[in-house]
RNA sequence: GGGCUUGUAGCUCAGGUGGUUAGAGCGCUACACUGAUAAUGUAGAGGUCCGUGGUUCGAGUCCACGCAGGCCCA
């Protein structure tokens, strides 16, 4: 049995093998298996869309989602994870719409719903098999037999009964949204469409300044100096044609206001108006500033104005005003001023004019503050706004009842009497005296690109959920979760919420989810259907009643066949189905239910799985899928969905900026799996910063963790194989005791146990780098540079005794357990690492490390004091390096002696503990330590910052300043009598404490120190007769370990060595240190000889030595 | 325009609760080491901690206002 050794490690080909041993083995659904009938830890896979190619970023999704998930199994949970896809949506349709060289219009015309959606169906599937490939290659373990699938009959179900429930439940409404709307096109426009190129054109409309004029109400009077006085907001609108639908005013919180007095530059009547303090300029000539109101004549062409009072915008607030055109009347009150975040001083007044049927903005502000729409009965009896679908005036807007409000009947605007309806409008108010300002603007405005006309932004019919029935519990409940980054959670989330509006469910598609509502057309009646079941039923009843020729086989959830469905309503009137499809953001919302059938089936498995521990995706979800499954767990369960979420940021490239396949910048995430192999590129992902900070994505990082710490590890793994197999190490003996094992055994156990339970906390938070962080550090700085360089020795030299098979079990327990750590970042490496060391010593019946279990900690094994020693004999053998290096002096030179100035029995007794380490580190012989005792320690004093400032606060200067005046027998006698009064004033004494300050050693007269902290050490560079020779026979087992390197002798070769005499003291040192030499050479003999044939001479130094090395021995 | 977020060495990042000489790795330069060797060690250079104010005896850290990048939403 021997532990494997590689040459040159692929590991990318690494990936491929372990792939196929977790294929052939199972090894996946071995870990699920194996943890039947423990504590479940529930998953939820986001599902994605296969419509187009995988990206690097979601590798770093997926190994986020991946990492804890291996984690919970190790701890021994059980973690089903179901895969799952998200098939419909905008993104499909328009690929086919592309695809196809064809429009939403003619979908139904050129080409038939039925084969539009079978195309849909097909085309976003097309990548499954990239993203299957990616999938496993990256070593994300997810069910993809049993996937969820949205565009599934039991899907679609699902969401059906889900929708009925909400509908039960009143969750369900039909109502207004505000869209852009194209009258000469009848019909909505998307976003999308609206960003088409030409779409928004310059245009010059009429724009007005209008005065909405004040009621003289008790609550209005902080704002008039009298009874007479006419006061006005005013407020610039540039589409007058929503004016007469106006029913609120809107201010900004912040935004200061002013009221000036002055007179309409139409009616010359005296009025004060109430605008942005900052946009006063813009309104008022400043030249008129010194005429006096008295001295104004009408019709001057300056009009004098005076600023008398300044207001902020929550002052205004709930003001009432006057209907500025009062044509219709509200049902509720209305006309008066509101709060907006979207006002600015940027143009206009400073004062927003809110129409609630004609504007987003305004829609949402009237929502907000319960202002009411301007509405009139069509001729169903059903509201509409002002303005009908063809974009004229309604016949209660008598003034201009039937005309157009844009140009959409082709006027000749070019003849000599044209006049917009915008002009008309304008006139009436100017006469009126509701006029404050009439101007030409030219500005951009979208325009349908169908028509070319201006659209209209306008009310449509839409199905809401009424999310905001839950707003308080769903702000509640998300105070339960934990985010990761909190603030996502707090911030973007938790705001997100507290301005909640209802779900706007509709959609004007075909390839989705069909609303499952029937309605009469009078809307009187309507029923939501929750099941197929319950369908079939309603069918045969219209069958019955004559409504439908046949009884229809329910083969297909989607349209164009749930729309020929018609059914029948109590009154016996036809019902049909609201043509909408609903938004694809509840298909992934519904999934805790859908992908289990629910709650059409396996209510137990769903209760089981419900709601999720952890969830995982990107930051741009927040909005998306978080919002949907947390709003439907709200209303459908009076839950949270997800108790812990990680919502990691941006994947970008190296420079920082956003990947695109057109930008060129995008990066292959195949091609990086098989360059660097999976382990690599997850690892840097996440080492190099938390998932959730935006990561710029460096190739030549994935490179340098591959060397840095893969290479490291890989390098430690490889020298113990190498010496075990010489030894025959299997672990067969029992544990050496840890009290009869080494400081160094000792020491790396308890940083390893240490380790053990750091990574474990930082997993258990969800914080994947600073686990990946410390092992890192550990397997570099602990295992690799301190632990095996330190016992080296222990492995190639000398007997197998207790020892040696103490370090063979100290290295073998830190690579094992350093594959389970890391085994959740980085899957295929350690599960190699793991089987290579299993495979020898079958300490585990595991097969797989991602079948075993996570280590236990032993507190026991931690022993701080040890690693405070380890520590401190790093820092004196750094020093002592740093002095080697000062005095030019190798390390292969031995010293007689260092000197460590020690200001406590403790230090001394730690750093005691480690002198042969440090002595074999250093290579010097002796380490003496000087102490209060030896007259020569000379102590460095410094204020305790943190401390005097806490006592002394504002007189801290003054103590630091007394601190830094004290001699040595001041130090002595704070030291002695643990306390030492100081004069920080003529008249003021402070006492300190040996708290309050820190003392530490400082420069040994006639010696050359280096400090490190409270460390100092000094090294005797005297080289004697007798150290210069150990050092020759030093170097000279150097040059004989290269020579048999190079004369490729294996490493427990024996030789014999020949060499021609050198210098005196090369030959003195030869003759005294021969048994050295020997031993470490494995030579069985050393000789001088003179005339010396077939040698290979070498230069040391000064010296020059002329030497031949041999495998069979030579007659002298 | 709003919300959230980031800004520390050439690059990637650490720097609980404020404490006086701001760290690591990579890269660069020099030297050393050489039976882990496509490894390793030591040292050096490299910083207006984005800016400006403020709080404080003391600010990379706390506060305010900006600037720049990113995401989401208008």
């Amino acid at each position: 049995m021997k532990y494997n050794e590689y040459k040159n490690l692929n590991y990318a080909k690494l990936g491929d093998d372990v792939l196929a041993f977790w294929k052939e083995h199972n090894i996946f659904q071995k870990s699920v298996a194996t943890r039947e009938g423990n504590d479940n830890f529930v998953f939820y896979e986001g599902p994605p869309s296969a419509n187009g190619t995988p990206g690097i970023h979601h590798v770093m999704a997926r190994a986020v989602k991946d990492i804890f998930c291996r984690y919970k199994t190790l701890k021994g949970f059980q973690v089903n994870r179901k895969g799952g896809w998200d098939t419909h949506g905008l993104p499909v349709e328009l690929q086919v719409e592309k695809e196809l060289g064809i429009t939403k219009e003619d979908i139904g015309k050129k080409i038939t719903v039925e084969e539009y959606n079978q195309r849909c169906r097909e085309t976003v599937m097309r990548f499954k098999d990239q993203w299957d490939d990616l999938t496993e290659k990256m070593g994300y373990w997810v069910d993809l037999d049993n996937p969820y699938i949205t565009f599934e009959n039991e899907y679609i179900e699902s969401c059906w009964a889900l929708l009925k429930r909400l509908y039960d439940k009143g969750y369900l409404y039909k109502g207004y949204t505000i869209q852009p709307y194209s009258p000469g096109a009848g019909t909505g426009l998307s976003s999308h469409e609206l960003n088409q190129p030409g779409c928004y054109q310059m245009v010059k409309d009429t724009t007005i300044v209008a005065q909405f004029e004040l009621k003289k109400i008790t609550r209005n009077m902080f704002l008039f100096d009298n009874e007479d006085e006419q006061v006005y907001f005013l407020a610039w609108t540039t589409t007058p044609w929503t004016l007469p639908a106006n029913t609120a005013l809107a201010v900004g919180k912040g935004i200061k206001y002013v009221k000036v007095k002055t007179y309409n530059p139409y009616t010359y009547a005296p009025i004060s108006v109430i605008l942005a303090k900052d946009l006063v300029s813009r309104y008022f000539n400043d030249k008129a500033k010194d005429i006096a109101l008295a001295d104004y004549n009408p019709g001057d062409k300056l009009i004098p104005f005076n600023v008398v009072e300044e207001f902020t915008g929550a002052d205004l607030a709930g003001v009432e005003y006057h209907q500025l055109m009062p044509y219709v009347q509200p049902d509720k009150p209305a006309f008066r001023v509101v709060v907006g975040d979207f006002v600015t001083t940027e143009d206009g007044t400073g004062i927003v004019h809110i129409s609630p049927t004609f504007g987003a903005d305004d829609f949402k502000v009237a929502a907000q503050n319960d202002i009411p729409a301007l509405l009139v009965m069509d001729e169903n009896g059903k509201p509409m706004p002002l303005v009908d679908k063809q974009g004229r005036f309604v016949k209660e807007v008598t003034d201009f009842a039937g005309m157009y409000v844009k140009n959409y009947d082709g006027q000749d605007e070019s003849a000599p009497d044209y006049k917009s309806t915008d002009v008309l409008i304008a006139i009436k108010l100017k006469e009126e005296n509701k006029a404050f300002k009439v101007e030409k603007y030219e500005h951009t405005y979208p325009h349908c690109w169908r028509t070319d006309k201006p659209v209209l932004y306008y009310p449509l019919d839409s199905w809401f959920i009424r999310t905001t029935a839950v707003k308080e519990r769903m702000i509640e409940l998300n105070k339960t979760i934990n985010w990761k980054p909190e603030s996502t959670g707090t911030g973007r989330f938790g705001n997100w919420l507290e301005n909640l509006v209802d779900w706007n469910l509709s959609r004007s598609r075909y390839w989705g989810t069909p609303l499952p509502i029937w309605r009469t057309e009078d809307g009187e009646e309507e029923v939501c259907i929750g099941s197929i079941a319950e369908l079939s039923e309603h069918i045969d009843h219209a069958v019955d009643k004559g409504f439908m020729d046949v009884a229809v086989e329910i083969n297909d959830l989607h349209r164009p066949y749930v729309d020929n469905i018609v059914l029948v309503s109590p009154s016996g009137k036809p019902m049909y189905r609201e043509p909408d499809l609903i938004d694809v953001w509840f298909d992934s919302g519904a999934m805790p239910y859908a992908q289990w059938h629910y709650p059409l089936e396996n209510k137990d498995i769903f209760e089981q799985n419900f709601p999720a521990d952890y969830i995982a995706e990107g930051v741009d979800q927040t909005r998306g899928w978080f919002f949907t499954l947390h709003a439907l767990a709200v209303m459908l369960e009076d839950s949270v969905a997800y108790k812990n979420v990680i919502a990691n940021g941006l994947v970008l490239d190296k420079n920082g900026n956003k990947m695109s396949k057109r930008l060129g910048n995008a990066i292959d995430p195949f091609e990086m799996i098989g360059q660097y192999g999976p382990d690599a590129v997850r690892w840097y992902m996440i080492a190099n910063a938390p998932p959730w900070d935006n990561l710029k994505f460096n190739a030549d990082g994935v490179v340098e963790t591959q060397r840095r710490f893969f290479g490291t590890l890989q390098n430690t793994y490889s020298f113990f194989a190498l010496y075990a197999n010489l030894d025959n190490f299997t672990y067969a003996e029992a544990d050496v005791p840890l009290e009869r094992r080494t400081e160094s055994d000792r020491w790396i156990i308890s940083k390893l146990n240490t380790l053990v339970q750091d990574v474990d906390a930082y997993f258990a938070d969800y914080d994947p780098t600073k686990a990946a962080r410390a092992i890192q550090d550990f397997v570099t700085d602990d295992l690799s540079n301190w632990y095996v360089r330190l016992n080296r020795k222990r492995f190639w030299k000398g007997e197998y005794n207790e020892d040696k098979i103490a370090a063979y079990q100290t290295l073998y327990t830190c690579l094992e357990t350093i594959a389970k750590l890391a085994s959740p970042i980085a899957p295929f490496y350690t599960e190699q690492l793991y089987r290579d060391l299993n495979y020898v010593s079958r300490k585990h019946k595991e097969e797989s490390v991602h079948l075993a279990y996570y280590p236990e900690v032993s507190l026991a094994a931690i022993n701080e004091d040890l690693e405070e020693r380890m520590a401190l004999a790093q820092s004196v053998s750094s020093l002592v390096h740093s002095l080697r290096k000062k005095h030019m002096i190798k390390v292969r030179q031995p010293l007689q002696r260092v000197l460590i100035p020690v200001l406590s029995e403790h230090t001394k007794h730690q750093i005691q503990a480690v002198e042969d380490l440090i002595m074999s580190e250093v290579n010097v012989k002796h380490i003496e330590y000087i102490d209060d005792t030896s007259g020569i320690l000379v102590k460095k004093i410094k204020p305790n910052f943190k401390k005097l400032g806490q006592v002394f606060g504002p007189k801290m200067k003054l103590v630091a300043a007394a601190v830094q005046q004290m001699n040595q027998d001041d130090i002595a006698k704070l030291e002695r009598e643990g306390g030492f009064e100081v004069l920080i004033a003529d008249d003021e004494t402070a006492v300190l404490t040996p708290d309050d300050v820190e003392i530490s050693s400082e420069d040994i007269p006639g010696w050359l120190v280096a400090s490190e902290g409270k460390l100092t050490v000094a090294l005797d560079i005297t080289i004697t007769e007798e150290l210069k020779q150990e050092g020759i026979a030093r170097d000279l087992v150097n040059r004989i370990q290269n020579l048999r390197k190079d004369s490729n002798l294996e490493v427990q070769d024996k030789i014999h060595i020949l060499m021609q005499p050198s210098a005196p003291e090369v030959n003195a040192a030869v003759e005294n240190f021969r048994n050295y030499i020997c031993a470490e050479t494995q030579a069985l003999s050393l000789d001088i000889v003179d005339g010396l044939a077939d040698g290979t001479l070498l230069e040391m130094d000064e010296y020059q030595i002329y030497m031949q090395i041999r495998t069979e021995s030579v007659a002298v």
